[in-house]
RNA sequence: GUGGUUAUAGCUCAGUUGGUUAGAGCAUCAGAUUGUGGUUCUGAGGGUCGCCGGUUCGAGCCCGGUUAGCCACCCCA
C-alpha cells in the first residue's frame, strides 16, 4: 500500500460519515430550540479584518488569533517596504503591511460587528443564532481545538432580565433533549464588583476576578496566598472570605446580605441574580447554583455571568455566557446592550461521546438495501426503489450483482437495517423478501405491500 | 507560550541487559460456501519500527534534534 505523506493542521480534524451524524444530531437539537424561541439564523464570514478582532478578548486573546498573511509579498517592487513591515512585526507590533486578516475568533464580536454595519435596519430587540467554526491558535489538549464549532444565541436591544431566563430556559431545554445532566453556574459581574471595592485596594475587577475563577480548582488557600502577595492584609481577607466560602451553596443568595448594604453595585448584581432564579422551575432551580467566584475571562460582561458544566465527566465548560451593556460601542454604536450564550459542540460531542448518550438511531442512514441479483432482477428492484424513495425512505440498490455475502456485509457495514431479496424467483411471483438484518426475521410480501410498508 | 509523555502492520498493542529473518489480536482479501450475512475453519497480503543525525562490530531498544498525538499549566468552548 502506497505511504501517506500527508496530515492536517495541528488540532484539527476530519469529520468522517458517522461522526458527522452524530454532530448534525447536536446540532439540529440546537438549531430547533433557538428557533423555538424565536432565534433567526445569521451568519458571517470566516476572516474579519485584524481591526475588528484585535483588542477584544485581552491580551491572551490577541496571541490566540490566527492571523492571515497578506497576498503578494513576494512582489519584487514591494520587497523593501515588505522588510521594513516585518521587522515590525517581529518587534511584536502587527502591521497592515502583512497581515491585515484574521480568521475569527469567536461568534460575539463578529454579530457585535454586524449589528453595528447595520443597526439601522434591524428590528429590536434583535434575537439571532449562529453556528460556524471558529479558530484559536492554542496549544491543543483535551476538549481544546484550534478549529471548533459555537452555537451562539443572542438578544440585543433589550435591558429585560427575562431575556437571562429565556437563555437559561434554552440551555436547560438543549441539555434535556440531549440527555445530558449538567449543572448551570450562574454569577455577575456587578457581584464580582463589589467584592473587589470592598477589598478597598487598587485592583481592577478584572484582575481581581481572574484570581478568585480559580477557586474551584486551586482551593482557597491558594486563592488566599496570592491575595496576600498581591499585598491583601488579613484584614482585607476576613471581609472577603464569607463570600468565597459559600461559592456553589444553592442559591445561597440571602448569605449576601451583608454585602448588599455595604455595596450598592454588588446589591444591584444579587438582585438581578434573584429575580433570573425566581422565574425558573422547581426542577430548574436545583440545576442552577450561584457561584461568586465565577467570572470567565471575557473582558466585555457587565451584569449575569453564565457557565454550563457537565456532570460526571472530566471536562471543561460545555457552554457559557453572559450580559454586556455597551459591546458595539466598540464599533462606534452605542446603547445597545445585549446577553447571550454559546454551545460547545465540540466539547458536547466529546461528553456524549464518553457517557455514550448518542440514541442508536442516529447512527441510521439508509434504511433499506435492495439486493442485486442479475440485470432483470435488479430492474424490477430499481422500479419499487424509486417509489419508496419518493416517500422519503432511504435506499439503495447494490452496485453490481455480486454473492449475497457481499451484499450483507455491505448492509451489515452500513448499518441497514432491511434488506429486500428480489430474485428470479420474486420477479417470477411478483413479490419480494424482505429481511430485518438486526433480528433476523424475514417475510415474503406482494411488491405492493413493500411500497406502502412502513420503514422505522 | 511553559512543562510532561508517547510514536512499532489499516486499528489496539507486545518486543527481555542493545545481538541473526520484528510478533499477536482485531480488521482486510481469498477459499470452505454460485439464493441468506453475523459464528467457525484454512490460507494470503500488509512494517526503511514517525523523521534526521550520533554512539556501537551491531540500534525498534541508548543519546541529541525535529515533527505529530495525548496530558497538564496559562487561558478557554
Amino acid at each position: 500500500m502506497a505511504k501517506v505523506t500527508v496530515g492536517l493542521p495541528q488540532g484539527t480534524r476530519d469529520f468522517g460519515p458517522d461522526v458527522v451524524r452524530k454532530r448534525n444530531y447536536i446540532l439540529s437539537t440546537i438549531r430547533n430550540v433557538f428557533e423555538l424561541y424565536g432565534f433567526q439564523p445569521l451568519e458571517t464570514p470566516a476572516m474579519e479584518n485584524l481591526d475588528t478582532l484585535m483588542g477584544k478578548y485581552g491580551e491572551e486573546g490577541d496571541k490566540l488569533i490566527f492571523k492571515i498573511l497578506n497576498n503578494g509579498l513576494d512582489n519584487p517592487e514591494k520587497e523593501k517596504q515588505v522588510r521594513d513591515d516585518f521587522e515590525k512585526v517581529l518587534r511584536g507590533k502587527n502591521n497592515k503591511g502583512i497581515t491585515e486578516r484574521a480568521l475569527k475568533y469567536d461568534l460575539t464580536i463578529p454579530f457585535a460587528r454586524y449589528v453595528a454595519m447595520n443597526h439601522s435596519q434591524l428590528t429590536f430587540p434583535f434575537k439571532r443564532y449562529q453556528v460556524q467554526p471558529v479558530w484559536r491558535a492554542d496549544r491543543p489538549q483535551k476538549g481544546r481545538y484550534r478549529e471548533f464549532y459555537q452555537c451562539d444565541a443572542d438578544v440585543v436591544g433589550s435591558k429585560s432580565l427575562m431575556n437571562e431566563v429565556e437563555l437559561i430556559n434554552i440551555y436547560f431545554t438543549v441539555f434535556e433533549k440531549l440527555n445530558i445532566d449538567c449543572t448551570i453556574k450562574i454569577n455577575n459581574r456587578k457581584v464580582l464588583t463589589g467584592i473587589t471595592e470592598l477589598t478597598g485596594k487598587p485592583i481592577t475587577t478584572k484582575a481581581f476576578a481572574s484570581i478568585i475563577d480559580k477557586l474551584d480548582k486551586v482551593g482557597i488557600d491558594k486563592i488566599k496566598s496570592e491575595l496576600f502577595e498581591l499585598g491583601f492584609t488579613q484584614n482585607d481577607w476576613t471581609k472577603i472570605e464569607k463570600f468565597l466560602k459559600i461559592a456553589d451553596e444553592t442559591p445561597g443568595l440571602h448569605q449576601f446580605a451583608s454585602l448588599k448594604m455595604d455595596s450598592s453595585i454588588a446589591a444591584e448584581g444579587i438582585d438581578e441574580v434573584s429575580y433570573v432564579i425566581s422565574h425558573l422551575s422547581d426542577a430548574q432551580k436545583k440545576k442552577i447554583v450561584f457561584n461568586s467566584s465565577l467570572a470567565r475571562g471575557l473582558d466585555y460582561y457587565t451584569g449575569c455571568i453564565f457557565e454550563v458544566k457537565a456532570n460526571n465527566v472530566q471536562m471543561g465548560s460545555i457552554g457559557g455566557g453572559g450580559r454586556y451593556d455597551d459591546l458595539t460601542g466598540l464599533f462606534g454604536v452605542p446603547n445597545i446592550p445585549g446577553v447571550g450564550i454559546s454551545f460547545g459542540v465540540d466539547r458536547i460531542y466529546d461528553v456524549m461521546e464518553e457517557l455514550q448518550l448518542f440514541p442508536e438511531e442516529v447512527h441510521i442512514g439508509t434504511q433499506v438495501l435492495f439486493f442485486n441479483l442479475g440485470t432483470a432482477e435488479s430492474k424490477v428492484a430499481f422500479s419499487l426503489l424509486q417509489p419508496l424513495r419518493e416517500k422519503g425512505v432511504r435506499g439503495e440498490l447494490y452496485h453490481e450483482n455480486s454473492k449475497f455475502d457481499k451484499q450483507f456485509k455491505y448492509a451489515e457495514k452500513k448499518n441497514i437495517p432491511y434488506v429486500v431479496i428480489l430474485g428470479e424467483e420474486e420477479v417470477k411471483a411478483g413479490t419480494v423478501k424482505l429481511k430485518n438484518i438486526k433480528t433476523g426475521e424475514q417475510q415474503t410480501l406482494s411488491q405492493e405491500a413493500l411500497i406502502n410498508f412502513s420503514f422505522i
